[in-house]
DNA sequence: CAACAGATTCTCT
DNA sequence: GAGAATCTGTTGT
């Protein structure tokens, strides 16, 4: 059982999202199988970071590894690790733990809200690794860019 | 300052 | 399959 360093994450939330998927991520004292998530970069229209810093998205661009945390549609929170080096404005959502599907149910399981935004994320790697290639496509939800297939998940 | 779309999910039909 | 709940950033008057 190794927990991932910050500069795990210091990559392209590309490269590092199909990673992520079957780490364990230590929250709040559960340990949570990540199963599905999604990738935005700066240049992605669909990304909170495209149109630049705001105090909404600020930990969008400080350094990889912790968590940044939005409420969506006034109900649902999701949360999201930062990837790439600082100022990037990368993340990496997660859309699916084992026995949760859907970004707002993880955050809620995972007991997290606005409050949590810019926490370190802890990840730990205990070996596990789907049995099967991982399953590519597009995002959920999303208008732009949706032809992008930068969502992974466990097959 | 008003209007609106959005990385969602639950409920009712 | 449609609608509600209701926050945030962007765009237009």
């Amino acid at each position: 059982m190794q927990r991932l360093p910050a500069e795990w994450f210091a990559g392209d939330a590309t490269a590092v999202a199909p990673e992520l998927v079957g780490k364990l991520w230590r929250i709040n004292g559960r340990m949570l199988r990540i199963t599905e998530v999604e990738a935005y970069t700066q240049d992605d229209p669909a990304s909170h970071s495209y149109r630049g810093r705001t105090a909404r998205n600020a930990v969008m661009f400080g350094p990889p590894g912790r968590l940044y945390v939005y409420l969506i549609y006034g109900i649902h929170h999701c949360a999201n690790v930062v990837t790439g080096a600082e100022g990037d404005g990368q993340a990496v959502l997660i859309r699916g733990v084992e026995g949760c599907s859907g970004p707002g149910r993880v955050a809620k399981l995972a007991g997290l809200d606005r409050s949590a935004d810019g926490r370190r994320f802890d990840a730990l790697d205990d070996g596990w690794r789907p049995a099967e290639p991982l399953v590519v496509s597009p995002r959920i939800g999303v208008s732009k860019a949706a032809d992008l297939p930068r969502r992974w998940l466990v097959g």
